[in-house]
DNA sequence: TGCAATACAGACCGAACGGTCTGTTGTCAA
DNA sequence: TTGACAACAGACCGTTCGGTCTGTATTGCA
């Protein structure tokens, strides 16, 4: 089977593989003594707490990877778990929604958007690379989704202007022609999030090879099915 | 919008609603004694597991709802971790197939199988009061499929076992004409078995009263878009 | 019945963790 | 220069957890 990643589309993404920062490589060194600190901490934080999760993340750890102390950790934030919500919604907001969420803002074509995205992030390294310990977000809706209130309704707001602007773009597609008139705006963007989640999920604990060109080939046949009309000729290569 | 669990189909789900055990409620009070221990510890470690997660669920409390103790215990398994996969893999292969394997074993209409499936666990309630803490499968992925070899392990099997009997279901689905000739069968099982990890961990934090309603129109219209007919694609590479 | 071997019971231990508290250093305005 | 407060530094503490170890009850077989 050929890869479906192998006919890339020149893509509107916006975003320049030189110029993206993922994961969180910011530079701070402008910035005040006592804001790097607090920025470190959170960096390193949202690091420890994406390869390990929030309650196996020890603050030993995250204080060692700061190059920081208790003493610091404690005058910024209240608590361990207040660090980590700090931390999480900064970087899902900078880092995430830069790749995930700016591509759509002026997309009137979801599907071609979401499928060159899926290239993009193939053969800048993202998927294979970057995707070890799985997306943010999915791990901590998994770890902490039911157990804790507070990181449920994080993630249920990230969620939810997620949707939104996918459920934006898809009204857009349908005024441009683009999006089947007849879909559920709303239901088909929660299923595009439910997806895009399930299949990193997927991704990491399988040991087939080949399992993301798999799972994309039917992927972008689910997409194309989101199309209006006719199926034939709507796989622009 | 009408829900789209309205309008059930007679299926041939092979699933009496009044028989099916779940959650695990079996009886094993036939058994010699030590047997019953071991399954009580096992049986209790699965339920705590599934409410906490693994390294959230405290021997203390697993032992408590046995009504075992250490020395118990540890008679019967080598550590914490043998006792969680022992217990695991007993629950999944006992609770979580009878009801997601059988159906499809014998199928060649797994649009159908998949949609009737779905409508059952909605009308027995499954969904929104046995799904509070998610799928035993997705947990364990989420936290332990990249943390621990032997998790992953386990969790890969159970997937790939999964994965064959999907993907057997469709290419009878194929023969019989009522799934589209042109799909590719293995990506398309791991899709739907990655829509159900999403739309589970979806559901799991979203405080959208209708989310399972609205992502099920979005599944139903998916599915329905694997069967032959006039949108044929001609998404080949 | 007696004797191993199995099947537990539960006190105990060391490690690791989140959090506290006291002391020290840096910063900046008066 | 100096005082006051912010910004740390790091020893210390109580709790919890997985795991061990010694002792006791139960069971099956000779």
């Amino acid at each position: 089977m050929a890869s479906p990643f192998e006919h890339p589309v020149e893509h509107p993404l916006k975003l320049d593989p030189a110029t993206v920062k993922f994961p969180r490589d910011r530079d701070w060194s402008g910035k005040p003594r006592a804001e790097q600190t607090r920025l470190g901490l959170m960096k390193a934080a949202a690091a420890e707490i994406y390869e390990k999760g929030y309650n196996a993340a020890a603050l030993s750890d995250i204080l060692q990877r700061a190059g920081a102390t208790k003493g610091a950790l404690y005058h910024h934030f209240a608590d361990k778990k207040a660090l980590a919500l700090a931390a999480m919604d900064h970087f899902i907001r900078l880092d995430l929604w830069e790749i995930w969420l700016e591509p759509f803002r002026a997309s009137d074509d979801p599907v071609l958007t979401l499928r060159n995205l899926i290239i993009f992030l193939n053969t800048t390294g993202v998927i294979d690379k970057g995707l070890k310990h799985g997306c943010p977000v999915v791990n901590l809706t998994e770890e902490m989704g039911v157990q804790d209130e507070d990181f449920r309704t994080l993630i249920d707001e990230v969620n939810t202007e997620w949707r939104k602007v996918l459920v934006a773009s898809l009204k857009r597609g349908q005024a441009a022609g683009n999006v089947r008139p007849d879909i559920d705006c709303d239901g088909t963007a929660m299923l595009i999030l439910a997806i895009r989640h399930g299949v990193i999920s997927y991704k990491k604990t399988s040991s087939d090879p080949d399992v993301m060109a798999k799972l994309a080939g039917a992927v972008f046949e689910f997409l194309e099915s989101l199309r209006p009309g006719e199926r034939a000729a709507t796989n622009v290569h």
